[in-house]
This record gives C-alpha cells, structure tokens and sequence, in this order.
DNA sequence: CGCGTTTGACCCGCGC
DNA sequence: GCGCGGGTCAAACGCG
C-alpha cells in the first residue's frame, strides 16, 4: 500500500511543477494584470520569472548599447522602437511557450485522471468483495470508462468485469445514498472550487465501524480549509509520530449531522499540505454555497484542467448531478476511490 | 450572554 | 488482562 501512496506523491508533485511552471509564465507574460487565478502565491517562482525578464531587459539594453555604438546615432525613438518590437516578440514567443504549457497540463491531468481511476480500481480489489458492493465509480461518461479500461489493460491490475460491476451496481444505489455520496465528494470538492485544493486524494475504509471516510490534500495557508459547511471543533490531539496536532471537527450545518472531519497538518513532509479527512454522511442538503462550489468542482474536473486550476472560470451553472459524473454512491468513488 | 475554542479526562478498540 | 493510542466529552475560558 505505500508504494500507490508513492506513487500519488509523486503525480501530485509533478503537477504542482506544471502549475507552478505556468503561473510564472503567465506572470512574466502579463506581468500580473490577469486576474489571479488562485489566491495562494508562490512568490519566488514568479520572482525567477521576473528576474529572467530583468536579465532579458539587461541583455537587450546591452545590444542597444553595442547598436549605439556600431551605428551612427540612431535616434531615441528608433532605440524605443528596438526595444518595443524585441519586447513583442519575445511576448509572442512566451504566450506560444505558454500554450504549449497549457497542453502539457492538460495532457498530465488526464493521465492523472486515469492514474486516480486505476487506483480507487487496485484499492477495490484490495477489498472484501462486501466492500466492493458499495464501490461505484459513479456515473461515468463512455469516454471516461474507456480511459479506465485502457489503463487497466496497460497495468494488468484490474479487469473490465469488475469495473463493469460496479457500473451496473450503481445504477441500483439508493437515491438517498447517492446524495450523500455527492455530499461527500462536494467537501473534498469545494476546496478546488476555493481554488485552494492542490491534490486530491486517497479514501480509507474503516473496517470496524464501516463509516465512510474521504481524505483531502490540500495546500492550505489558515489553520483549515474552507469547504463551504460550517464546522465546530470539538477537540485536538497530537498524534503519535505528527508533531502537529489533529483537530476534530463536526458539521454543525444541521443538528444531529454525523458528519465529522479531521484535519492533520503533515509537518514532516510539507507544512502547507493540510490533510482532511471526513468521516460520515450529512443528514441534510448541503448549503447553497457548498453546493455552488461542488458543482464548480465537478465541472472542472470533468472538463479542462485549466478549469481545475481555475475552478471558478468552469461554468458555475451546471447542475448539481454534474457531480455523478464521478460522485458515486454511498460515498465512494473513481476520483476518491472510496468505499463503505 | 451566547457561541466557539481549548484542554484535560475519559472511553474504547486493538495489539501483545 | 494490560497498556497504548486515537477519538470524544465537557468544563473552563475567551471573544465579540
């Protein structure tokens, strides 16, 4: 099992240099007028970017130096006009750099996509076949069961059988538990609409008490991350082996909501990486913004990654069942590959 | 004064 | 059975 959370470790890192990567370029391209994209800055990286600029500014100085001194005295607007067309051009140049950019990412996310569909199918196999019942890859699009069938094929770990399986079972789920599955994802999910979510996740089975559970990795700077419901810590521990303590939280959304999250702060690893885990299902709709900003989610993730990385400029309309695209019953999932 | 947070005590499951 | 560790409770405290 520690080497598939490895080898999330390791996608997740890979993306966060492709996001990175991309931000400094639209940084150096539009020297930050655009509307940012996500809150959380990563300043040096923009800073390099803006170094570079600087040095490219310094080279061209210097060439309309060696110019001024090869030609006879060009006059000053001739040395603005140099300057202004190397300036386009290399814009030019960085806005190609920055599609081609764009398409890596994108290309990564579906691969991403896939490993994460590939992972919830090897977790599901890792189970008593009475988890595997409540296992559901949601409702999937042709296309997406297809690209999980093919990167089943390529690791030889799952057959089409059982991802077939769990397609028809959860055609059966019961509608109440479809809602709390889609209200389970949605909190993972809200926080990729909060634009603070940089990773998504594993999902847990606690075999004793059969309750749900969803983890989240998010880069987070505040103590927690806001996911749309509101929560009431009811205690802290320091865990064994974490030097930062876990906090527990329950939705206090509606009275009596078993919903309840726990936030570990991994210090070791990487102090910005809030991990969430929530335990349960609500016993209630979601709030209208939580709900907003799962739909958000949902069709940002189903559509372009540029839309992950940007969720609020994914239409915001869609409707909620967008989400069972790769919601899925009884709180588990594709993406998430939970189970009950 | 009400609500949320803090924190020590308690409970319970699990491994030995 | 015992000890350990995680999870929860509830009184105390702080803040608006």
């Amino acid at each position: 099992m520690s080497s598939k959370r490895q080898r999330i470790r390791h996608i997740d890192l890979s993306l966060e240099t492709a996001d990175d990567e991309v931000r400094a370029l639209e940084e150096a391209e539009d020297g930050g007028d655009q509307e940012e994209e996500e809150e959380e800055k990563e300043g040096c990286e923009v800073l390099i970017s803006n170094e570079d600029e600087e040095a490219n500014k310094h080279q061209e100085e210097n060439q309309t130096e060696e110019k001024e001194q090869s030609y006879e005295k060009p006059t000053a607007k001739d040395v603005i006009k140099d300057e202004l067309c190397v300036l386009q051009a290399e814009m030019e140049r960085m806005k190609e750099e920055n599609r081609m950019l764009q398409e890596v990412i994108d290309r990564t996310m579906n691969d991403y996509y896939d490993l994460q569909m590939k992972f919830a199918d090897i977790q599901q196999e890792d189970q008593p076949k009475e988890h595997q019942v409540f296992l559901s890859l949601g409702r999937q699009s042709s296309d997406e069961i297809k690209q999980a069938k093919v990167a089943d094929r390529g690791s030889g770990l799952a057959d089409d059988e059982e991802l077939g399986l769990s397609l028809s079972l959860q055609t059966h789920v019961d509608p109440h538990q479809r809602d709390d599955a889609r209200e389970e994802k949605g909190k993972g999910l809200q926080s990729w609409a909060a634009g603070e979510l940089t990773t998504i996740t594993s999902q847990s089975i606690n075999p004793a008490t059969r309750k749900t559970r969803v983890s989240v990795r998010a880069r987070c700077q505040g103590p927690t991350m806001n996911d749309g419901c509101q929560w009431r810590k009811y205690g802290q521990k320091v865990a064994k082996g974490n030097p930062c303590p876990r906090a527990y939280y329950r939705c206090t959304v509606a009275p009596g909501c078993p919903v309840r999250k726990q936030q570990v702060q991994r210090c070791l690893e990487d102090m910005s990486i809030l991990v969430t885990t929530y335990e349960g299902t609500h016993n209630h709709p979601l709030p209208v913004g939580a709900t907003a900003m799962a739909s958000t989610a949902a069709s940002s993730l189903s559509s372009s990654p540029l839309s992950y990385l940007s969720p609020y400029l994914a239409n915001p309309s869609l409707p909620l069942s967008t989400m069972s695209s790769f919601t899925s019953s009884a709180g588990y999932s594709g993406i998430f590959g939970g189970r009950q």
